[in-house]
Parts: C-alpha cells; structure tokens; sequence
DNA sequence: CCTAGTAAAGCGAACGTTTGCGCTCCACGT
DNA sequence: ACGTGGAGCGCAAACGTTCGCTTTACTAGG
C-alpha cells in the first residue's frame, strides 16, 4: 500500500505527462520529442526524453492519437475467408506492408455472403479504418458503393474492376504463359479447367490460354474448357467433365492450384497419372504445390506481393497521393506435374 | 459549397455531441439513450434518440470509447502464420467469437521467429488488446511473460501449457481413437509419423496412438515412430524414413493432415497406394482432406470450436471471471484412406 | 545598445465518450 | 402539509494526444 511512495513509479503504465511530470518540462514537448521527425525542439532534450521513455517502457496511447487526429492507424482488409491459402498469403503481404508503415490490419471475412459482407464492413468503418484493402468477390459491389459512401479511399487487390483503383497480376498473360509451356511441350490436345469464370482471374487465365492456343493454331474444343469454382471439390467435378467429353486429352491446365488438386483426383479415378499419362498445371504457386506427392508446375501469380503492392497503394491514396492501378508479371514455375508428349506413356526417366 | 445551409445535415459523420445538440438534450442523456442497457433515460427517451441515431447513420467512435473507458473491444491473437490452415481455421473461430461480444480481432503473425514475435506482440500492446490469444508455439514461453508483465489476460489456444489457461483439445484421445480404427480393421504393422513432437500436439497424439496399441498388445517399433514438422515437405520426409525403417508396415497415423499428404508422397515414390497397400490417418480434419484424390481418414480436431472458446474464455476472464481449462473431445471421422487389413492387395471393391 | 529574427518550450483547446454527482420535479406515504 | 425517494436529466471532469499560438531566451546585425 505504498501509493505515490517513491515518486517515480506512479501507478500505471507510462504516458506523456507522466513522463512530463518527472521530467519537469510541457507535455507538449514531451510528444514532439518523440514524434518521429521532431520540429521545434532541441536535440538535447529529444535525448533525455527518449531515454526517459524507454526506461519507463513508455507506449504511444493509440486511442488517444486517433481520437486526436482522426487517424486510427488502421487498415481494413474485405475477404471472403482466411482459411483459403491464396486469400491468406495476400493477407500476409498486406500485414507485412502496413506493418512498416505503423499500420494494424482488421481482417473481416465475410463468407462470400452479402449480409456478412455487409456487416463486416460497417464494423470496419465503426473502427474508423483509414482504407480497405478489397479482396473480396465483386459480383455485386455493394461494398465499394458502401465505401465511396462513407469516403473511406480502398484499393482492389486480385480482382479488378475498370474505374477503380486496383492491384493484380496480368492474368492473360499468366495462361498465356501455360499454353506456351505446354505447346513448347509438344502437346495439342487440350483441356482448360476454367475456375470461377465470373471472377476476372478465372476468366483472364482461361482467356490468355486460348488465345495463346489459337495463335498456334492449336484448337481447343469448347466442350473440354469449364467452368468450376475455385476450391478442390469442384475442381475435382469439373476435371472429370473435361476428361469425359475428351478421354485422350494429354494436358489440362487449371486456373488454380487447388483445382488441380482436384483435377488430380479425377484423373486418379479414371486410372490416369500425372504427369505420365496428362500434363497438368496449376495456377497461384500456393506453398502446398512444391510439396505435393508430383510437385506442380503451376504459374506464381505473385501473392505477397499483390496484398504489399495493394497497400502501398492504399496507403499512398490515404496519405493524399494518387497511385495508379497496376498490373504485376506472373511467372511460369516448372515442376514435375508436367512433361515432353513425346516422353508420355514412357516409364520413369 | 452550401456549408452549413440546411441546418441539420451539417458536416461530417454523427457524434453523441450533433445527435444531441439536434434534439435539445444533453449529450450524456444521449450516451446512455444508446448505451446497451439504458438507465437513468426514459423509455420514451431512448427511442427518439434511437431514432435519430438510426437516421443520421451514428456509428460509435471507438477510440474514444476506449481512450474513455481504457479498454480498446479489441482482442490480439498470436500465431506463427495464417497460410496454415490449421492456425486460419482456428482464427475463424477466434473471430466469430469475438464480432459475437462486440470485440475486433487483431492477428499478429510471427513466423516462428523469436524476434518477431516479441515485435509483433509489443505492437498488440501498444494498440491496448483487452486480452490476447496465444496460438503460437511455446517453445519460448517468452512471449507469455511478456503478457504477465503487461498485466494482459491470455488464453494459450491449441498448445496447452500446465499452470495457464488453456483451450485445446484431448490430444491422447485422438490418439487413441487412430489407434482403435486401424486395430479394429486388423491392422498390426504400424507407422507414425508424429509431427512436431516438442510441441504438446504433437507429442501427446503420438502418445495415446502408442498407448492404445499398447494395450492392445501390438508392438510398434521405436524406429517407425518418426518426429517431424507439421508442414508437407517434412512430413514426406518423415514418411520416407518409416517406410523404409518397416517396408511392410501396412498402416500409418500422421498427426496432421499436412503431414499425411507429404505421406502420400512417400508412398507413391515407393509405389504403393493408398489404401490398397496401406491405409493412412491424418489429423485435424482440414477443409482439404474430404476433397483429396483419396479423401482422407482423420480426426476432426474442433478447431473452430477451439477457437471460439477459447476467445470466448478470454472474454470472460477480461470481465472479471474466472474461466477454466478446457479440453474438447475430438471426433474420428473415416473417409477412404482406410481399409480392412483382409482387403488390403485386393481390388476396388 | 537596441531591434529584429529565430529556436525552444510552454499553454490550452480540442477530439468523442463515459460516468459519478447533483439538481429538479413529481408521486407517495404518514 | 411536509419530508422521502426515486426517476430523469444536466453538468463537468477525465482519458492521452496533438498542434496552433504565445511566450521566453538567445543570437546576430546595424
């Protein structure tokens, strides 16, 4: 029951009058010699005030800053749900990014249901987030119109939308990567498992493959390009279509690494191996795919650095700045999910 | 540039201040009008100003709520990396229970690194979590003497660690459980390929697997029970080293279903199949394993159920209470990856 | 020596909320 | 008729920061 005994350990943590009370000097000197780029201060009191704070463990009340500046230092992140590795691997290059810039990053998943979506969204707004990073489906874009309401800057990471700022990778060029791949390869009879075709990803990757193949003068019959979406379980349901309608295809390409999980299983099914019998590539270069039982070629669609890049951006627009959208370059990573045509049916190397 | 014009619709977003300078009360009538359960307010009271604050879209400020109140409705959770789907599916349940109670979940991902965490944790303590949930490794129990110092509640999720509050589930069970479905199938020549055992997930499956066998009277061989980490990379390669200490082995438990699908890999490479030739156990139930090639035998591990309560335990233990350990009971769930050991080496069914 | 100029530090208000306290007023019991 | 009590509401302080403005002190230039 020593309260107020010592006079140095107060009670509680430490805050800047506290700090100005021992040290005898305006609060307001204390805060401008902590802030990061101190101004009208000397640098011999910066010293002793920043020794003092360490000493006392001293931590910046961010309540209290935001109230004061309207600035909560947060950002928001709209996303269908973390447990999907793709969605998670951009949300660790959004953390990353803010974190470097003094940022928090409030995650709202939403299930890909609008009420949730929604909901999720107000309660992000609720905190005052400073932006949001979108990385949710954009069927409807209710939530964008919710965020032009309220004014709070976003920026769209994965997917994109004409007129609005927004940050990806060039997914035509992506497909086209896998058709060049494959044709190098010798292969002309081919399947396309689409993804979610309603989504610019899946659309874009399916689209940059056929041209690419048309431009060869490759044909790829409709019947073998469907749509699924983006998770293993119909990635599996929409392979086994494709090898239906056209048993002796020899490669398949998968508009995601999941999907061509899925495919696998399929093939599998129908006593089909990869890459012996069918060639098989998958998209997003998720970690699980170098690690797979046949380690998969697959495109990096470069994840991390669309939730960075997307931030950075996002970060830039709430600073008062004007970034542009962009597009980044995929990368064709090659493994062993595929193989020669001439070298299929052949045993092991 | 009509500022100010109208009169109601001034300027920026609604505070307990406008609401109340509109209506003509005070604004801490207003305050308690909108608190959760209103008193010292007349009903009639409550309404219009409900009313109002529905119209004029008021949404709390929550940095002065907690600048106010000191506590920031905000929860932290400490976890190696969200690309896991064990650790995303958890924090699905992390945050489900927290948008329950009002709170916002506030991830700060480590990446197993020491210096990380230590960092990213100062960071959850300068944002003043109320409480924090800790689902990261405890090798170091560093971080949670960290937690004690700062005076900040924790609950250790999924770990579990003698003398703290801890939610996990009855890892010697599941064990256990594996045990009895591949005894029950006739199966005597088993594997295990224990994930991380210094962890007490790890260790603990491996144990009650043992220990089921045990009394059963069937002897697994030191050199079959193989430590690894929870990732597939390790868990291929953990698998290649029991297959060959016991090429006849004919059933194998991997304590994560990661692990198991690293396993399928060894297997393959020795071209044996699943379950044809070998019947194979995961653990935790991920979304994954019901869609692989072969859906996979597993124990559901509750890991949103983990989640959940053990938010919903910090909660409590945030408002005064005094919670206690739990510790779920896990669920065998059996796909195709298993088989009677009579049926093994003969076709499909 | 006086004045202008500048750097350093103090002053105080403001951000939006919550909450203990005090005031007013009406209904009730004796 | 007079105190009692409680319901309803106003008052004001406080939470920890930031920042424009003012004051002080010191230096340099004429």
């Amino acid at each position: 029951m020593t309260i107020g005994g010592a006079g140095r350990g107060r009670e509680g943590p430490a805050t800047l009058t506290s700090l100005a009370r021992e040290l005898g000097v305006h609060v307001s000197t204390v805060s401008r010699a902590l802030s990061s780029r101190p101004a009208g201060v000397s640098a011999a009191t910066v010293e002793v005030v920043r020794r003092l704070a360490a000493e006392r463990g001293y931590r910046s009340n961010l309540a209290a800053r935001a109230l004061r500046t309207g600035r909560s230092l947060a950002v928001g992140m709209l996303v269908p749900r973390l447990t999907d590795e793709v969605l998670a691997t951009v949300y660790e290059g959004v953390d990353e990014a803010a974190i470097e810039a003094g940022y928090a990053t409030l995650v709202a998943h939403t299930l890909d249901r609008e009420d949730l979506r929604r909901q999720r969204l107000e309660l992000l707004l609720a905190r005052q987030v400073d932006g949001v990073v979108v990385a949710d489906s954009l069927q409807d874009s209710h939530a964008v119109a919710q965020l032009e309401e309220a004014g709070v800057p976003y920026v769209l990471a994965l997917r994109c939308l004409p007129g609005h700022l927004s940050v990806g990778t060039d997914d035509l060029a992506g497909g086209r990567l896998v058709a060049e791949h494959l044709l190098a390869q010798g292969h002309t009879r081919l399947g396309v498992v689409a993804g979610d075709t309603r989504a610019s990803t899946g659309s874009e990757r399916a689209r940059g493959f056929l041209l690419a193949c048309e431009e060869a003068g490759v044909q790829v019959r409709e019947d073998v390009v469907v749509p699924c979406g983006f998770d293993v379980r119909s990635g599996a349901e929409a392979g086994a279509r494709v090898l239906d309608a056209d048993p002796e295809l020899t490669a398949i390409f998968a508009a995601s690494d999941n999907v061509a999980l899925g495919v696998v299983g399929a093939l599998r099914d129908r006593g089909r191996r990869v890459p012996d019998d069918v060639s098989l590539v998958g998209y997003n270069n998720l970690d699980m795919s170098a690690a797979l039982p046949v380690p998969l070629t697959t495109v990096d669609s470069r994840l991390v650095d669309i939730g960075r890049a997307a931030t950075q951006a996002l970060l830039e627009l709430v600073g008062g700045g004007t970034p542009v959208s962009r597009r980044l370059e995929p990368d064709l990573v090659v493994r062993s999910s595929t193989r020669p045509r001439s070298l299929s049916t052949t045993g092991r190397p």
